[in-house]
DNA sequence: CGTGGCCTTGATAAAGTTCAAGAGCCGTGG
DNA sequence: CCACGGCTCTTGAACTTTATCAAGGCCACG
């Protein structure tokens, strides 16, 4: 598969012509990431923005002493470190491929060349970092405003849903980025796992198999109305 | 002052040409709004975006207990509820009025027309959002990552930063408002201010006025480096 | 078969919230 | 002018949630 096919691939891309597909392959810098390699750390300088081929990688912020934040993870055909590339400044963030990832990266003056001649890609890139605020407002929201059970439960019920809708959840991270992502330490979330089982809310098949028990239960869960 | 004034001082609207501004003249709807009055609720379907021309908005969510989480405060020129334009689907937190506020209302449709035709306009849009992005990585990285004294210290540098650099700070809030911001309510943050003072970081000088005693302590604080 | 990663479990401690009561401030109206 | 009610803010004590520290289990891979 050529470059340009992955290009014509990326849904950010979609609705552009050919021509700048073809622009675009003039510039892209296509790079391959080992599993645990830094992309870019928080506060580097930001000239470009990146877009998943294949593999995985997982946005996140470190405290002082060590625990990390995750803000997303990201797999193909989605785009991160696009900040900088119009606020100006730094990366906000540290970015890590999680396994072998293949990701391109298109630097930044040629790419604000070509927005310019298309609205409708301008228009994309606007309805991507709208989304992304979205994201981020459900996530603030969820850390601020809910405990560890319910945060949990809204992400079982979020990846019970973006999946086939069943109840044989599998998690495609480890518990301890779960932890992470949902803003708390792997101790915590295995208690509150074994409680939910215990209250037969879900059932722990395996290492990273769940299947929901009591869909409600965490439903009440996510929204407050109950608690563990 | 003419309704073309306003909209010609607003910053995203710069470098518009004047026929644009026209344009927008007469699909703004011009809106006063009273102290405490709701503009848009979470989940209500949005068509448009807004514009503060004088007063002050806050933008917040609730959780199903009451708590709230305040996620911004926007003054004269700053524009809020662009989410929904560019990512369809609702409103993704509340807004309300929080003094008597005069807001310009820019229906979705006439206002993409006018994109398609200015790149500098999609351009500018852009970094509103990547800025608006960046805000809220650090959000989560404060509330997430840390505890409220570092919260607290770093919103009382950032507000000595952002007004004339002095040590004398006067809250443009309330003190229940902050503690919102903050992530946290206000017998906590009360709480802290008083221990803050009572260590000399601080002076309290009255209802809304605060001074800073150690920069260098608040500054420990923030990153980290230091419990209270 | 041992080693390292990931996960679980328990005891303990810290941070923050809740509940309750009271202080200070201010505008209104008797 | 002063008393009243309604705010916001403060303080205290009990409680809840979560983090920390420490130990042990499971499993895959060499």
């Amino acid at each position: 598969m050529d470059i340009i096919d992955h290009i014509a691939a990326i849904p950010l891309f979609q609705g552009l012509l050919k021509e700048y597909h073809e622009d675009l392959t003039t510039i892209v810098v296509d790079q391959i990431f080992r599993r645990g390699q830094i992309i870019f750390s928080d506060g580097d300088e930001g000239n470009g923005f990146y877009v998943v081929i294949s593999g995985r990688v997982k946005i996140f912020k470190v405290s002082p002493e060590g625990k990390e934040q995750i803000l997303h993870f990201f797999g193909p055909g989605e785009l991160f470190g696009e900040v900088p590339v119009f606020a100006g400044e730094h990366f906000p963030a540290h970015a890590e491929s999680i396994e072998e990832s293949r990701i391109f990266f298109f630097p930044r003056d040629a790419f604000i060349d070509i927005i310019r001649e298309n609205p409708s890609l301008s228009l994309s890139m606007l309805a991507v970092l709208s989304r992304r605020l979205r994201t981020f407002t459900m996530l603030i929201e969820d850390i601020s405003l809910k405990e560890v059970p319910g945060r949990l439960s809204a992400y079982l019920i979020y990846l019970s849903e973006h999946k086939d809708g069943t109840d044989d959840l599998i998690l495609d991270i480890s518990k301890g980025q779960l932890a992470s992502l949902l803003g708390t330490i792997p101790e915590t979330l295995s208690r509150i796992l074994s409680r939910m089982a215990r209250e037969k809310l879900i059932c722990l098949d395996g290492p990273r198999c769940i299947q929901i028990l009591d869909r409600n239960g965490l439903l009440e869960l996510a929204s407050g109305e109950r608690r563990l």
